[in-house]
DNA sequence: GTCCGACCTCAACCGCGGTTGAGGTCAAGT
DNA sequence: ACTTGACCTCAACCGCGGTTGAGGTCGGAC
């Protein structure tokens, strides 16, 4: 399992890169194929990841982990620079967008919590007048297929 | 689409429930079959849902919305009575389970959105040491399969 | 008694986010 | 030169949370 160090110190291999971000080889293949990083390939067809791909593997698995679908991600990725490696002022940017849906995921959590309480708590819940039921400002509708999916 | 009301005021058909909940009769079968909900049958094999069902329903929607998995769902609501309807005390016990688990998903997101701004803002995203990365704080590892879904 | 909409089941399919396995190639170490 | 592990592709499959459609029944109104 031991890695060999890619030659090219600024190029990792993609056992190199699952080692370091802990992400499966073929979710990282996976990630390739949706368009959420890319790879330069060798003579021989295998995928050699520059540095910065580390980050976006980093960025794109915190913001799964708060729910956020894939689309999502790599529409937001999509503001990083094609040609040059993103800068501190790229992320910057990107991270400010991620604050805004994260404060509006934080207050709806806060409301269903407040609601859960104070609604089903006094027993009120009549689902027709209820805070709780009507808390459907549906920020992200995409399209159909599964929608409504806690995002 | 008018639906007839049922003969016996306490009990709804399918089309009822899914007209007062905003829930599709096919989620509701649906969630019938997962256990999360229950009916008595008419002689004609149709399904008869009481009262409470819209407050059950109402419930498994607004923990959807939050991101909670089904299975999860079912287990709480396992905390509620088998035989006797539902009081207030029972919704209310049932909430603050709910409540504990909104406070640490909400605690998450603040962390997630405080060290995106700080770290990737910084510029000191290097992944190994990055809080960004470590926030592995893993909850509810359910078992193989679909894990580390943002839930 | 007949009509028609609301209901029933069952099987197939969907998007999402991947994993698994078969079968084959590449490249670093000896 | 050869071995061995890391890599490649492609197709099939998984769990989740449902939807869709075919084919058939129920039951309230006329």
């Amino acid at each position: 399992m031991t890695h060999h160090l890619s030659p090219r110190a600024k190029e990792a291999t993609i056992g190199e890169l699952s080692d370091r971000s802990g992400v499966p080889q073929s979710a990282l293949r996976f990630y390739e194929r949706q368009g959420l990083i890319n790879s330069r390939r060798t003579t021989g067809n295998q995928r050699r990841f520059s540095r910065d791909t580390l980050r976006r593997v980093a960025f794109i698995r915190a913001s799964q982990r708060v729910g956020i679908p894939l689309a999502a991600i790599r529409e937001a990725l999509a503001v990083l620079p094609e040609g040059r490696t993103p800068n501190r002022a790229d992320w910057a940017r990107l991270s400010e967008c991620w604050r805004n849906d994260l404060n509006t995921r934080i207050r709806r959590l806060e409301r269903l919590r407040d609601n859960l309480t104070e609604c089903i708590g006094c027993g009120c819940l009549s689902i027709d007048k209820c805070a709780l039921a009507n808390t459907d400002d549906r920020l992200g509708e995409r399209g159909p297929g599964a929608r409504g999916l806690g995002v």
